[in-house]
DNA sequence: CAGCTGACGCATA
DNA sequence: GTATGCGCCAGCT
């Protein structure tokens, strides 16, 4: 099959595999996928913005800082945020609150 | 083919 | 806390 880029398809993988309420990061998962560049992460997902088949969280997504960086992708400078909150993310102008709590690791999944 | 850009991350000043 | 530079990989012009 042809596979766009196998990295690109696991990134969308885990981000859905993101549980609700919770957050990661662009570095997380490039560590989780040793992909060694946290911007395939970021590259990957903003060519998911706009249109994501899979309806994949992105707006789960943020940087190493819990700030929401792609939330101008969401068409909309509130709407990344709006997600986060309705998930139960309590997120303060584009900062994600709490943000060590909020954060989930990929692996702590599988070991769960 | 060469150069620039990008939803990043970290170090240094 | 803010500003600048470097690294890293892929895609687009």
């Amino acid at each position: 099959m042809k596979t766009p880029s196998d990295y690109q398809q696991s990134i969308y993988d885990v981000v859905s595999l993101i549980p609700k309420g919770r957050v990661t990061s662009y570095g997380a998962i490039a560590q989780f996928l040793s992909l060694g560049s946290a911007r395939i992460v970021g590259w990957a997902l903003n060519r998911l913005s706009g249109n994501n088949p899979r309806q994949i969280p992105a707006h789960r997504v943020v940087n190493a800082k819990g700030v929401l960086t792609g939330w101008r992708a969401f068409g909309s400078p509130n709407t990344m945020a709006s997600l986060l909150q309705s998930e139960g993310v309590v997120v303060e102008g584009n900062r994600v609150v709490d943000f060590a709590s909020t954060f989930w690791h990929p692996e702590e999944l599988v070991e769960e």
